[in-house]
RNA sequence: GGGGAGGUUCCCGAGUGGCCAAAGGGAACAGACUGUAAAUCUGUCGGCUCAGCCUUCGGAGGUUCGAAUCCUCCCCUCCCCA
């Protein structure tokens, strides 16, 4: 096997399109004959300032790009924010401001070196070209595509089949994130699945600008907690990069049987025979589906933090969840002096519930205990300068302390 | 420019003067069952000093004993015609 061929199947593996994989395949001999690394680009909207395990597939295989020696764009869409891509979105999202863009941009690259090869690593602003960029500028941008065309776009139709409002501006960001590709004389774009259509505008538009076109590479999205909508921080299904690594393994642990098979395929680096095994072992019940996952968590939470930390979060995992025991690291709040206090003000304000209210209502569900005692009037009223050791639900506990 | 439809609680969506904190579904949360899985069953799902009270139905006023529901003005969206 040469070294093409090898560098391919790095390439290949949980894709889910490359379009051309003949013209990858020699771009990357043409690149190994003339010793020039092929320059790859990878747009992200500063729009989501924490990092999660979504993002890491897409950065993944920037890294291994690296990995073989080429050169990585990580391009900072600071001047598309400002109009937010429409995509996969059933609404036009909300524009951010400049000041907002660069914040988020900001926070966006002090984590994705979890993953890059900082010295590696080229960032890039497409304000760079796009705020010399002039009106009439931009109406010839406009002009080398046609609405037609534009409104090929899956997510545009459904909106306009839906009756939903598109604004004129969105139609501009695809022509934006295509000339960025010109601008930087991409060899590859790589992006999500739901990327497809910018990307292919650019390969469009370095052709009209007389550029060779880009080969586009497009990765699976990565579904979050729920197992349906795509991980995103906003719809609050995301495991977070940074999450403490208690929270991640917990977070995996509680994902879904067929979610875990999904993850092991994008995140883990278990290779295609292992996973296989695994799956077989599951089904036949050789292996309870809980080992596996417990073994995927471990070695998520080892990624990003340590493998002495994962150890640690599966042991407290097991002794919390199967043994039952109390986690180690209540939150712990000194007691009040004097009068007794309303345990459903209590919850509220160490934030156990969202409100006095909520705080009620489980306490009528019998979710809360006190000192492992189930409450079940809601005007309880705690003494104070007492110790005090109070559960809400699975997950949620606090220790009052007496001095 | 003309004509029509519409903006409801996290989301979708019913409600067209009092029985509305507002049907139904989804999400979420809790309880049971489990492997903190799925599925299922049950319950909750605006706030509070909680059998009562307060705030909510695009915004601001008004009519009324009483308005998400009627009137006026304004903002926003969609459709048709030009």
């Amino acid at each position: 096997m040469d070294l093409v061929e090898e560098q391919l199947k790095v390439i290949q593996r949980g894709v889910e399109e490359i379009i051309d994989e003949k013209d990858l395949a020699a771009l990357l001999a043409k690149s190994r004959a003339e010793n020039r690394p092929l320059r790859i680009k990878a747009g992200f909207d500063p729009t989501a300032p924490d990092l999660h395990l979504g993002h890491t597939v897409l950065l993944t295989k920037m890294r291994q790009f690296q990995d073989l020696g080429h050169e990585v764009v990580f391009l900072v869409g600071d001047f598309t924010g400002m109009i937010g891509d429409p995509t996969g979105k059933s609404e036009t999202r909300k524009s951010l401001t400049p000041e907002e863009v660069q914040e988020n941009a900001k926070t966006y690259l002090a984590q994705v070196y979890k993953v890059l090869d900082r010295d590696k690593t080229t960032v890039a602003y497409n304000s760079e070209w796009m705020g010399k960029f002039g009106a009439a500028d931009l109406i010839g941008l406009a002009a080398r595509y046609t609405v037609a065309r534009m409104l090929e776009r899956d997510d545009f139709q459904k909106r306009l089949a839906a009756n939903l409002p598109v604004s004129i501006h969105e139609l501009l960001y695809p022509l934006i994130q295509g000339y960025d590709s010109v601008a930087l004389k991409a060899d590859v774009e790589l992006g999500g699945t739901d990327q497809k259509f910018n990307l292919l505008v650019g390969r469009a538009l370095q052709r009209d600008y007389g550029q060779k076109p880009q080969i586009i590479i497009t990765l699976p999205l990565l579904e979050g907690t729920d197992g349906v909508q795509k991980m995103s921080k906003s719809l609050g299904n995301s495991i977070g990069v940074f999450d403490p690594p208690g929270e991640m393994f917990g977070k995996i642990m509680s994902i879904s049987d067929t979610l875990m098979w999904r993850y092991y395929e994008l995140l883990s680096s278990a290779g295609p025979a292992k996973l296989a095994e695994l799956k077989a072992q599951a089904a036949s019940g050789e292996i309870n589906p809980k080992t596996a996952k417990v073994s995927l968590a471990r070695e998520l939470v080892a990624r990003f933090h340590t493998e002495a930390l994962a150890a640690e979060a599966a042991a407290e995992f097991e002794n919390v969840f199967r043994n039952k025991n109390l986690p180690t690291d209540i939150p712990e709040v000194p007691s009040w002096g004097g009068e007794p206090m309303g345990l459903c003000r209590l919850l509220a304000d160490h934030a156990l519930t969202e409100s006095t209210s909520a705080a009620r209502r489980l306490i009528k569900q019998g979710a809360v205990t006190v000192n492992g005692e189930k409450v079940s009037d809601a005007e309880l009223s705690l003494a104070g300068g007492q110790e005090y050791l109070i559960k809400v639900g699975k997950k949620r506990y606090l220790k009052v302390r007496s001095s």
